[in-house]
DNA sequence: CACATCAACAAAAACGTTTTTGGGATTGGG
DNA sequence: CCCAATCCCAAAAACGTTTTTGTTGATGTG
């Protein structure tokens, strides 16, 4: 294999100095547009791919976003957000470096250094499922945008879904479809989702002027089998409730669960909305589940883009706290309310 | 916020020469144990990080290792797989960078094209379910390990998990349980896993002495719909099967299904195994099924200490095509067969 | 016509390291 | 006592770009 063509070779073919291929393939610079395009042409024609590492010791911009998140195992989700940072990243010609805590600060701590050593022009630091953080020392010093996780800090930059709003939107489902006695199998953790999703579910009532009854909400851990108990308790009352809207799709598993075991079939005796529409589960259960999305993939996106901004300083680089609408998805498991 | 301290203010600092900082730090050249201490100890106390810019560009080792995955999004493994990838790399002081194609090959190459201007140390190849690969051209030039794929190249390492043979632990376990008629629920796409899996069923047989009876071998696509059909046919022959070995884990829910539905009750009635190991689902099942993990972790690993191997290019760096073990992960679903 | 302005490019410095080359002190052998 | 070898370190070159500073010829201006 031959020697790596660089930009001396570029500029001897095109009979130029390397100046002026710079020049000519950022953009910058004073240069003909005839020149331009030649130096552009006889480029392409080498197959000539800058040295990023040099253009970056020299520039101060390697191009390179490091991404910082908490866990990427355990959750289907994380895939979507790094898809949502990776598209928009590619569109800005920058790249995502990642590196994964495990919710070891020390961990973290490393791989937050590793990433400054590579000189990533900024980070975005991703929890998982939404929650408040505090921000490690080591970020201090570079441009950093917040994902799925809120804090103090007012300087900084961050994307949350809107917690509220989705409840809304799963209740106004509900709602429309007729139903008046609703019940919320809510989650027992002490993190954003569990208040406002609580907060969306009463305001949804108070907005239909249906009292809240507080019989018809149950807490608990968010998986299948707690989800299935306070389920079945819900179901046990004299006077059931129509429809159930579930904190997540594990609780509304285990709720299909309960509603199998009371002899009722979904939805013809009981509705059922959720929140995640976590699809391996949603589209796997019989009838499908109908449940809102988390806009993992848009908040990827959208933190990329608002460091982006960030980093070009213009005018509107203000930071920016904001919270994501989440969409409903339509499956099976919700119908009128039984007569 | 100060300059940031470079090799130079070190060595100002250590009273000696950036040569020596240098080679102190990376352990090479010929320098005194005191003044390699000293040198150590006045860069830690200057909270000195080195760019790894400047560095890589000289040395030509930018200890970045690409990842480029066909689709990450869909599937809760691509996590595990970074995971394992990335412990190994930091072990090695490495850094991944990781690119997406959404199976699209013009995305694709524009992502390896990115990971090349970025001087990647080598790349890791995969994909998110174990297939065969034809090679983009752009990987030529640039050491490359394939992870849960195959290629015709021996000169490229790959690991791959050992499809027949966590059929075959899957099978000895049903048959330890003392089942000896039991159903194989199987997958209908033409990849590895579908050979592999039914080899491995069949063989399981032979070994204990059964005859392979056709009835019991179904095909369908991998999803609990087409699964819950498929167990169903099997569930309804006069002489039903006493044990299902499902492809995977959404089969495995379909049969789940197929049981209820015919009045069966798991594990009494019916022992249900499979393969995956997809925890938000074999866990959320009632019973919990057991399930063979993909090595998914081990497979990031390995793809990563080997590349790291072969860049060292120390003795032992003749390529190595693997297929990993796959072990058995023991829940509910099992039980002896009903007399 | 003398001078300033400007467009288009080139030469050289700079980025922060690693690697190559050089060189002085110490040691050891004859 | 002289020379070679060895040990420890420093000076300088190199990596492949971008940025800064220069240069040249053309164009306008009073």
């Amino acid at each position: 294999m031959s020697k790596r063509v660089g930009i001396r070779e570029v500029a001897a073919a095109a009979g130029v100095s390397v100046t002026t291929v710079s020049h000519s393939l950022s953009g910058g610079g004073q240069i003909s547009d005839a020149t331009r395009e030649r130096v552009k042409t006889v480029a392409e024609g080498l197959n000539y791919a800058p040295n990023r590492l040099a253009s970056g010791l020299r520039s101060k911009r390697s191009q390179i976003i490091g991404f910082v998140s908490d866990e990427i195992s355990t959750t289907p989700y994380a895939g979507n957000v790094l898809l949502g940072a990776q598209d928009a990243a590619a569109a800005n010609d920058q790249v995502l470096m990642v590196v994964n805590s495990n919710r070891n600060s020390t961990i973290e701590d490393r791989g937050i250094d590793a990433l400054l050593q590579h000189r990533v022009d900024g980070i975005i630091y991703a929890r998982m499922y939404h929650q408040a953080v505090e921000l490690p020392a080591a970020l201090s010093g570079i441009p950093t945008v917040l994902l799925d996780a809120s804090s103090d800090r007012t300087d900084l930059s961050s994307v949350v879904p809107d917690e509220e709003g989705a409840a809304r939107t799963a209740m106004a489902h509900l709602l429309e479809a007729g139903h008046r006695r609703i019940g919320y199998l809510g989650n027992i953790d002490d993190i954003p989702a569990t208040r406002g999703r609580l907060a969306g579910y009463r305001a949804a009532l108070a907005e239909h002027g249906i009292a809240f009854d507080e019989s018809l909400v149950t807490e608990s851990e968010s998986m299948t089998g707690p989800g299935r108990d306070a389920a079945s308790r819900l179901l046990a009352q004299p006077e059931r409730p129509t429809a159930l809207f579930c904190f997540n799709d594990r609780i509304a598993m285990g709720a299909y669960q309960a509603a199998h075991l009371a002899g009722l079939e979904i939805p013809r005796d009981l509705s059922i909305v959720s929140i995640d529409n976590f699809e391996v589960l949603a589209d796997a259960l019989l009838p499908g589940l109908t449940s809102i999305a988390l806009p993992h993939y848009e908040m990827g996106r959208w933190a990329i883009e608002r460091l982006a901004a960030e980093l070009a300083d213009d005018a509107d680089s203000a930071p920016q706290q904001i919270q994501m609408p989440c969409p409903l998805v339509l499956r099976q498991s919700v119908g009128p309310p039984p007569r």
